[in-house]
DNA sequence: CACTTGACCTGTCCGC
DNA sequence: TGCGGACAGGTCAAGT
């Protein structure tokens, strides 16, 4: 599952293999994936353009155009993003991981091919995934709609007190979850970062001390910036852009340890639905 | 307005 | 071996 970590890794390390590269022919092999537009349209308004750089909003890539517009993807839940050139190296394994088996497969939805002989796959198994052209009114628009993002000055530690004032009855995991409010956080992240402040994900925002909102904003930053440092966390089908895994997931303490021991205290980690996810929390450590 | 549910999708796993 | 069903969760539209 794709979450800001994860985004942020791709973009980084596509950022130096297709920056400059001039996009020669686009195939789309799974139309909706690129809907409302028609496969026709997306691929005439992208053969030609050059790449002049990569960013990131929330969860979405951002693929900026020389003619002004920008390739935006989203990879909900399966997608990956595979980078193949003769010279680049793929390490494989998995069978979606674009790695030993033959590119595209029966899980790519689109193709871009560069000028230089590279290509780039989007495979997504569960076809949630999307990908856009967008005007730079259109990017304004995506750029307001999510609420600030948690690695940047606009996530204070007065911020999250007051979306916890303004959200007094919702469970601090919604909060966390919720994009116009926080950009960029998903349901591995949101479960980490409360077991790191030490709060129950069920927790309602309203019953928070300031020492609790500081702590939690705190420990959002720390797991965010600790995954990004191992390249995310491939709980399933998340491969960076050369087909290796993420290494976070060594480090997850809650996420899909339900029924285990805490790493910190022994106490099991205790599974169940909250905001229709499956939640990860020690009964002991967090409260 | 605040909050919840359904829909979109399919691979994987489990019990029978 | 095959099959039904549960489960995984990001996001938006629709419902309460």
């Amino acid at each position: 599952m794709p979450e800001l970590p994860e985004v942020e890794t791709i973009r980084r390390e596509l950022k130096p293999v297709i920056i400059g590269r001039r996009i020669e022919r686009v195939k789309v092999l799974w139309p909706k994936t690129v809907a409302p537009t028609s496969a026709r349209r997306f691929q005439t308004s992208l053969r030609g353009q050059t790449v002049t750089g990569l960013g990131r909003r929330a969860k979405i890539l951002l693929i900026k155009l020389a003619n002004n517009l920008t390739l935006t993807i989203h990879l909900k839940m399966t997608g990956q993003l595979i980078y193949r050139h003769s010279e680049y190296q793929i390490v494989g394994g998995h069978p979606q991981a674009g790695g030993a088996d033959n590119l595209p497969n029966r899980f790519t939805r689109l193709v871009l091919d560069f000028d230089n002989r590279g290509q780039l796959f989007f495979n997504d198994a569960r076809k949630f995934g999307w990908s856009r052209l967008l005007t730079g009114a259109d990017q304004a628009e995506l750029i307001r709609h999510f609420g600030p993002e948690p690695l940047t000055r606009d996530f204070s530690q007065n911020y999250l007190a007051q979306l916890a004032a303004r959200y007094p009855r919702r469970p601090i995991k919604a909060l966390l979850l919720d994009q116009t409010l926080i950009a960029g956080l998903g349901n591995i992240y949101a479960d980490e970062s409360c077991f790191r402040a030490g709060l129950q994900p069920a927790r309602l925002a309203g019953s928070l001390k300031p020492a609790n909102t500081a702590r939690l904003h705190q420990a959002i930053q720390q797991i965010l910036k600790l995954a990004i440092s191992k390249k995310g966390t491939s709980a399933r089908d998340y491969r960076r852009p050369n087909g290796q895994q993420g290494n976070f997931a060594d480090l997850l303490q809650v996420y899909g340890r339900g029924g285990k021991p805490c790493l910190v205290c022994r106490q099991i980690v205790i599974k169940n639905r909250l905001v229709r996810r499956g939640t990860h929390s020690c009964p002991r450590c967090q409260h």
